[in-house]
DNA sequence: GCCAACGTTGGC
DNA sequence: GCCAACGTTGGC
Protein backbone atom coordinates (compact mmCIF):
# COMPACT_ATOMS: atom_id res chain seq x y z
CA UNK A 1 0.00 0.00 0.00
CA UNK A 2 1.57 3.41 -1.02
CA UNK A 3 0.60 6.86 0.63
CA UNK A 4 -0.57 10.23 -1.42
CA UNK A 5 -1.64 13.34 -0.82
CA UNK A 6 -4.45 15.33 -2.71
CA UNK A 7 -4.43 19.23 -2.94
CA UNK A 8 -7.75 20.86 -3.56
CA UNK A 9 -8.61 24.42 -3.40
CA UNK A 10 -11.46 24.14 -0.86
CA UNK A 11 -13.59 26.71 -3.02
CA UNK A 12 -13.67 24.38 -5.50
CA UNK A 13 -13.67 21.05 -4.35
CA UNK A 14 -13.78 20.97 -0.40
CA UNK A 15 -13.30 17.99 2.43
CA UNK A 16 -17.12 18.10 3.34
CA UNK A 17 -18.23 18.17 -0.19
CA UNK A 18 -16.31 14.43 -0.41
CA UNK A 19 -17.99 13.75 3.13
CA UNK A 20 -20.90 14.70 1.49
CA UNK A 21 -20.85 13.13 -1.94
CA UNK A 22 -19.30 9.60 0.01
CA UNK A 23 -16.67 9.20 -3.50
CA UNK A 24 -16.04 11.07 -6.34
CA UNK A 25 -13.55 10.89 -9.12
CA UNK A 26 -10.26 12.65 -8.93
CA UNK A 27 -9.98 13.79 -12.21
CA UNK A 28 -9.42 17.27 -14.21
CA UNK A 29 -5.28 16.45 -13.60
CA UNK A 30 -2.85 17.91 -16.70
CA UNK A 31 0.16 18.04 -14.95
CA UNK A 32 2.60 15.51 -16.39
CA UNK A 33 3.90 14.73 -13.02
CA UNK A 34 0.72 14.74 -10.94
CA UNK A 35 -0.77 11.98 -13.65
CA UNK A 36 2.18 9.79 -13.18
CA UNK A 37 1.09 9.74 -9.83
CA UNK A 38 -2.83 9.05 -10.35
CA UNK A 39 -1.50 6.32 -12.52
CA UNK A 40 0.54 4.50 -9.80
CA UNK A 41 -2.46 4.69 -6.98
CA UNK A 42 -4.30 1.53 -6.20
CA UNK A 43 -7.30 0.65 -4.25
CA UNK A 44 -6.70 0.66 -0.96
CA UNK A 45 -3.83 3.38 -0.84
CA UNK A 46 -4.28 5.31 1.43
CA UNK A 47 -4.34 9.68 1.13
CA UNK A 48 -4.36 13.10 2.67
CA UNK A 49 -6.59 15.71 1.71
CA UNK A 50 -4.92 19.24 1.60
CA UNK A 51 -6.43 22.53 1.02
CA UNK A 52 -4.73 24.47 -1.09
CA UNK A 53 -4.71 28.39 -0.80
CA UNK A 54 -7.42 28.91 1.86
CA UNK A 55 -6.25 26.79 4.87
CA UNK A 56 -3.44 25.23 3.87
CA UNK A 57 -3.37 22.43 5.57
CA UNK A 58 -4.74 18.55 5.99
CA UNK A 59 -7.73 17.95 6.97
CA UNK A 60 -9.21 14.60 6.23
CA UNK A 61 -7.28 10.99 5.34
CA UNK A 62 -9.27 9.50 2.08
CA UNK A 63 -9.07 5.88 0.47
CA UNK A 64 -8.33 4.86 -3.21
CA UNK A 65 -10.84 2.92 -4.17
CA UNK A 66 -10.53 2.62 -8.23
CA UNK A 67 -7.50 2.63 -9.41
CA UNK A 68 -6.47 4.70 -12.29
CA UNK A 69 -9.07 5.12 -15.49
CA UNK A 70 -9.21 7.19 -18.63
CA UNK A 71 -11.08 10.09 -19.11
CA UNK A 72 -13.44 9.66 -21.65
CA UNK A 73 -14.07 13.46 -22.46
CA UNK A 74 -10.63 13.82 -23.03
CA UNK A 75 -9.69 12.89 -26.65
CA UNK A 76 -5.78 12.62 -26.29
CA UNK A 77 -6.30 9.58 -24.30
CA UNK A 78 -3.51 11.31 -22.10
CA UNK A 79 -6.06 12.38 -18.80
CA UNK A 80 -7.44 10.19 -16.26
CA UNK A 81 -8.66 9.92 -13.05
CA UNK A 82 -9.22 7.81 -9.51
CA UNK A 83 -11.96 7.33 -7.48
CA UNK A 84 -11.57 8.38 -3.87
CA UNK A 85 -13.94 8.43 -0.31
CA UNK A 86 -13.58 9.84 2.86
CA UNK A 87 -12.10 7.88 5.97
CA UNK A 88 -12.13 10.17 8.45
CA UNK A 89 -11.09 13.93 9.23
CA UNK A 90 -8.18 14.90 11.49
CA UNK A 91 -8.56 15.60 14.47
CA UNK A 92 -6.02 17.95 14.41
CA UNK A 93 -5.78 19.58 11.00
CA UNK A 94 -1.82 20.08 10.18
CA UNK A 95 -0.66 23.11 8.36
CA UNK A 96 1.79 23.61 5.63
CA UNK A 97 3.94 25.87 8.27
CA UNK A 98 3.93 22.86 10.95
CA UNK A 99 5.06 20.76 7.79
CA UNK A 100 8.12 22.35 6.86
CA UNK A 101 9.05 22.87 10.61
CA UNK A 102 9.44 19.08 10.78
CA UNK A 103 12.84 18.39 9.68
CA UNK A 104 11.65 14.80 8.94
CA UNK A 105 9.19 16.19 6.23
CA UNK A 106 11.65 18.43 4.40
CA UNK A 107 12.24 16.45 1.68
CA UNK A 108 8.45 15.91 1.18
CA UNK A 109 7.07 16.52 -2.31
CA UNK A 110 4.70 18.93 -1.17
CA UNK A 111 7.14 21.07 0.53
CA UNK A 112 9.55 20.95 -2.68
CA UNK A 113 7.37 21.42 -5.35
CA UNK A 114 4.37 23.47 -4.22
CA UNK A 115 3.07 23.23 -7.90
CA UNK A 116 2.52 19.66 -7.56
CA UNK A 117 -1.11 18.97 -6.86
CA UNK A 118 -1.06 15.37 -6.66
CA UNK A 119 2.40 14.15 -4.09
CA UNK A 120 4.27 10.72 -3.07
CA UNK A 121 3.71 10.85 0.54
CA UNK A 122 6.82 8.07 1.86
CA UNK A 123 5.70 5.68 4.85
CA UNK A 124 7.57 7.54 7.51
CA UNK A 125 6.40 10.82 6.21
CA UNK A 126 3.01 9.08 6.60
CA UNK A 127 3.54 8.41 10.21
CA UNK A 128 5.10 11.80 11.41
CA UNK A 129 1.83 13.35 9.65
CA UNK A 130 -0.39 11.18 11.61
CA UNK A 131 1.44 11.81 15.21
CA UNK A 132 0.92 15.63 14.36
CA UNK A 133 -2.77 14.96 13.25
CA UNK A 134 -3.67 13.18 16.65
CA UNK A 135 -4.48 10.12 15.15
CA UNK A 136 -2.46 6.56 14.94
CA UNK A 137 -1.11 5.30 12.01
CA UNK A 138 -2.69 2.34 12.33
CA UNK A 139 -5.86 4.10 12.79
CA UNK A 140 -5.61 5.53 8.89
CA UNK A 141 -4.55 2.38 7.49
CA UNK A 142 -7.54 -0.03 8.95
CA UNK A 143 -9.92 2.99 8.51
CA UNK A 144 -14.04 3.44 9.04
C1' DG B 1 15.47 22.23 -30.93
C1' DC B 2 15.94 26.74 -28.67
C1' DC B 3 13.95 30.23 -26.12
C1' DA B 4 10.93 34.23 -25.28
C1' DA B 5 6.35 35.05 -24.08
C1' DC B 6 2.60 33.66 -21.80
C1' DG B 7 -0.40 30.95 -18.54
C1' DT B 8 -1.13 28.58 -14.10
C1' DT B 9 -0.52 27.20 -9.37
C1' DG B 10 -0.29 28.28 -4.90
C1' DG B 11 2.34 30.45 -1.01
C1' DC B 12 2.82 34.79 1.01
C1' DG C 1 -2.88 41.28 -5.10
C1' DC C 2 1.79 40.01 -5.86
C1' DC C 3 5.19 37.07 -7.38
C1' DA C 4 8.19 32.80 -7.62
C1' DA C 5 8.28 28.59 -9.72
C1' DC C 6 7.14 26.15 -12.81
C1' DG C 7 4.77 24.28 -17.50
C1' DT C 8 3.28 25.23 -22.21
C1' DT C 9 3.18 27.38 -26.62
C1' DG C 10 4.76 28.99 -30.84
C1' DG C 11 8.00 31.66 -33.77
C1' DC C 12 12.30 31.08 -35.63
Amino acid sequence: MAYWLLKSEPSVYSWDRLVADGRTHWDGVRNAQALNNLRAMQPGDRAFFYHSNAGKDIVGVAEIVRAFYPDPNDRSGKLGMVDVRPVMPVPQPVTLAQMKARPELAGMALLRQSRLSVCPVSEREWQVICEMAGIGPETARSGD
